[in-house]
DNA sequence: GCCAACGTTGGC
DNA sequence: GCCAACGTTGGC
């Protein structure tokens, strides 16, 4: 999942400890969103950052359910054609699970020929994307992390 | 700030 | 249903 960290950075999930993944508004990445389970594990990137990387890593502690920033027309994320009777936008929560000893900037990412084929490289404004089994095993221990798959 | 790669909108 | 115009994302 990607957040500007200048809107929402993985140290403020990791202050709050959970958060609320709202204002996804691609329907591409809310099916992905939809697809997530409880205890999933969560890549953290920071886009639009100095350098743009893969910074840490959290878990889905709540499936998918309607974004209520879709109803509020004081919201950037309202949608008029959204109702509380057929809304068009998910979230799902997220928990703090670990910030990345190293974490591995879009540059390295892309000289790794093991990532050649990960969404982030091919599908790159993407904001919600799934992970490979053998992609997120590569990322752990490329980026330190203290957990394994 | 530029621009490539999409995604969305709306006229027809 | 097609497609041109427009909007957004995000790397550089």
């Amino acid at each position: 999942m990607k957040s500007e960290p200048n809107v929402y950075a993985l140290a403020d999930l990791a202050r709050d400890k959970r958060g609320t993944w709202d204002g996804v508004r691609n329907y591409q990445a809310r099916n992905f969103m939809r697809a997530m389970k409880k205890g999933d594990w969560v890549i953290f990137y920071h886009s639009n950052a100095t350098p743009s990387a893969i910074v840490g890593l959290a878990e889905v502690v709540k499936e998918a359910y309607p974004d209520a920033t879709q109803f509020d027309p004081t919201s950037e994320g309202y949608d008029a054609k959204s109702s509380p009777q057929a809304p068009r936008w998910d979230v799902v929560d997220v928990a703090f699970v670990e910030t990345f000893a190293t974490p591995l900037s879009l540059q390295t990412i892309k000289a790794d020929p093991a990532f050649a084929k990960m969404a982030l490289v091919t599908r790159a404004r993407l904001s919600v994307q799934p992970v490979e089994h053998h992609h997120m095993q590569r990322i752990l221990a490329c980026a330190g992390s203290t957990q394994r798959l």
